[in-house]
RNA sequence: GCACCCGUAGCUCAGUUGGAUAGAGCGUCGGACUACGAAUCCGAAGGUCGCAGGUUCAAGUCCUGCCGGGUGCACCA
């Protein structure tokens, strides 16, 4: 409802302008006061109007005058208490407190359904390993974006890409028949975690090239044999990584996150999606064959911009290398023309999985579709790729590729969705156990790295959370059932994980540290969940009392009013939790859910010295006491909303 | 060498398309549980927003240069 007073009020500005001055503007800043007493929104509009008036009449103008000319103009509304012009020339808006407070009783009507479908491709971790925090916060980010497109009004189709015949895949392959010299039997005979198992066979693997450098050799052999498919080593990838991929999504499901398909790359190789992007390559004149210099023989693709600058001739990025294979970034071209529907080639499906909630994810196939009808995959209206920072030079060549093949603005809405990694501190890895160089212990963080068998496995991470978490639940709650305890400490413990991911801007490089992770007081998912918890057992407590509500009413407005005027600190809170709406579209705007992570505590922190300050059972005055309610239910709707947003559940108890 | 990201309190980080007196958590010190659950709250100390110029009514925010850190610039992904 604020966002419609906003444009409201925005209209109304825009007309004045209009009128008064005879200038047509077309954005019109809105902000909100620093303080509650200079206002709830505030426009700066008589700042641009005294440059733009000097501009054309080059006269000086006093934005002050300016603001007051603004305000007196502005017809009076409803939702309006008052307007004022402070400091400078700011004009500023007070609103009617009681009207706002009973408004936030009605449900908040959701964004209009846009329509649109936009394909959101996260987590893709290489199937050859476990899971670790730093793949964590891919599919955490990316889960968060889905949550909040959706809300915005999109369909939304969920994708966790599978390199399943990439080099990281051939190196555990390597692993198992030379290394450890098992055979298919005794692969499939291990117990327990199997990507644990890879995630110290992959290590093992790379300790073992260095040593023995010509052992490259059967990498490179293992490589063709599973690209080219069909035969006993190609069978054993297979079967091991969709055996680590299953693992990897066991750990995703602890979080709550799925997907909707899995496209491999093996089907992108083996159903022609390369030699279909690859003829429109070369007919759009993108790619060129190499005769001489250090490229020669492959097939090359350089940027507009350097083509431009003329820069020097060995830039540009191989996609075709000399013996014909296709490098990684060639087959992402194909793949994301695929997700615009522009390759006129299509994956066939199969059921991957089937989930408690009744979700399935499809995974491609190269078989004709056989059992169950799918959904139609891709023919998106735009893409969100969720990918590490460090890849961003190579996701140029895709976005410039497809941009040059699909010509329409459908591209322009896609993005690579770019984030700093998550690091080891020297102490986390000390805590780990793992052994740094004296040259490692000086820094400041650790890059974590699955070759090097270096990192926190997010199964570990989310173990020893739960753990602590089922300690804190138990000491509160000794009454508690095994089972019922035990979800208590699952749902805090994804709070905090999750919390933790998202509270951090995407171009923050986290350094990891285990005291900080583990904490669930002060800016953590578990205060924000206790603060839901605390406003809702207020009402639990109410029911089990049978004490009854006197819901307010359009004749009592006037009366709250009075109350509300006088209390700032209880508006502010009102007026915060109203303001979830234009939290959440600027975080979805941004692709950023730190901003929604953000208001959530603050809106908590807030709640928080709200429920300290006032006793709201034992209030006698009846009026007061409803206003208090309806401030807690406006302010737990909203948390609750936010905290949905990013993934997090409220716990029944705390 | 070139490109991108970062530099804000002791530590970890926020700071919306430039807006009013730069904020939070952790840590430190001192307080608050016989009232809706203390995973909470209150108070205190803590700042040359890396440095130097520039743009303007207004710069932590934009531009230029420098310093310091990270990442990329593969016929790996």
């Amino acid at each position: 409802m604020l966002e419609r007073l906003r444009e409201h009020i925005v209209r109304h500005l825009r007309q004045c302008v209009q009128r008064r001055f005879d200038l047509t503007v077309e954005e019109i800043a809105i902000e909100v006061p620093p303080h509650v007493e200079l206002g709830d929104l505030a426009f700066p509009i008589a700042f641009q109007l005294a440059q733009w008036l000097r501009q054309r009449t080059g006269q000086k103008y006093n934005p002050r005058a300016l603001a007051e000319a603004i305000a007196a103009e502005l017809p009076p509304m409803q939702e309006i208490a008052r307007v004022e012009v402070a400091g400078a020339g700011y004009l500023n808006v007070f609103l009617d407190r009681a009207r706002l407070l009973l408004g936030l009783q009605q449900p908040e009507t959701a964004p209009e359904p846009s329509g649109e479908k936009i394909i959101v491709e996260h987590t893709s971790i290489n199937p050859n390993k476990a899971a670790h925090i730093g793949h964590l916060r891919n599919a955490v980010l990316g889960d968060a974006l889905v949550r909040l497109l959706r809300w915005s009004g999109a369909r939304v189709e969920v994708h966790n890409y599978i390199d399943n015949t990439g080099v990281q895949v051939a190196d555990v392959v390597v692993g198992f028949k030379y290394l450890e010299k098992k055979d298919r039997a005794e692969i499939e005979a291990i117990p327990g975690k199997f990507d644990h198992y890879c995630w110290d066979l992959y290590a093992r693997v790379t300790a073992w090239y260095e040593e023995n450098p010509e052992a490259l050799e059967l990498r490179r052999q293992t490589l063709s044999e599973i690209e080219e498919g069909g035969n006993p080593t190609a069978e054993l990838a297979e079967y091991i990584s969709m055996r680590v991929l299953n693992d990897q999504l066991d750990t995703v499901e602890r979080l709550g996150i799925y997907y909707d398909l899995l496209p491999r790359e093996s089907e992108i190789l083996h159903l022609k999606f390369w030699d279909r992007a690859f003829e429109l390559l070369k007919a759009a004149g993108l790619v060129t064959y190499e005769t001489e210099g250090k490229n020669r023989g492959c097939w090359v693709m350089r940027l507009p911009s350097e083509e431009e600058t003329g820069a020097r001739e060995d830039e540009g990025k191989v996609l075709v290398r000399s013996d014909g294979t296709v490098v990684y970034t060639g087959k992402d071209i194909a793949y994301h023309l695929w997700k615009l529907g522009r390759l006129g080639v299509d994956f066939s499906y199969r059921p991957f999985r089937r989930y408690p909630n009744g979700h399935t994810t499809w995974i491609t196939t190269s078989e004709a579709t056989a059992d169950g009808a799918p959904p139609e995959f891709g023919r998106g209206s735009a893409y969100l790729s969720v990918i590490g920072s460090e890849q961003t030079y190579l996701q140029r060549f895709v976005k410039e590729a497809v941009r040059a093949l699909v010509p329409d603005p459908r591209v322009e809405r896609s993005a690579h969705i770019a984030y700093e990694k998550v690091a080891l501190t020297p102490r986390a890895c000390l805590e780990l156990g793992i052994e740094l160089s004296p040259e490692e212990l000086e820094r400041q963080q650790i890059s974590m790295s699955g070759r090097r068998g270096l990192g926190v496995k997010a199964d570990d991470l989310i173990d020893k959370l739960e753990e602590k978490a089922l300690g804190e639940v138990r000491a509160r709650h000794p009454e508690l059932s095994e089972e019922g305890a035990r979800r208590l400490a699952h749902q805090i413990a994804v709070g905090a994980l999750r919390y933790f991911l998202l509270k951090y801007t995407r171009t923050t490089a986290i350094a990891f540290d285990f005291t900080e992770a583990l904490s669930f007081e002060g800016e953590t998912g578990p205060y924000v969940q206790y603060a839901v918890v605390r406003a809702r057992s207020i009402f639990r407590k109410l029911q089990e009392a049978g004490l009854s509500r006197h819901p307010l009413g359009p004749e009592q407005i006037p009366e709250i009013n009075r109350f509300l005027n006088e209390h700032d600190d209880l508006w502010a809170l009102l007026y915060l939790a109203a303001r979830l709406g234009e939290f959440a579209h600027q975080a979805c705007e941004h692709y950023e859910p730190a901003i929604l992570a953000k208001y959530a505590f603050q809106l908590a922190q807030r709640f928080n010295t709200f429920y300290h300050s006032y006793h709201i059972l034992s209030e006698g005055d009846p009026l007061v006491r409803e206003v208090y309610l309806a401030i807690t239910e406006a302010v737990c709707e909203r948390l609750a909303r936010a905290l949905e947003l990013l993934g997090i559940e409220v716990p029944e108890m705390m």
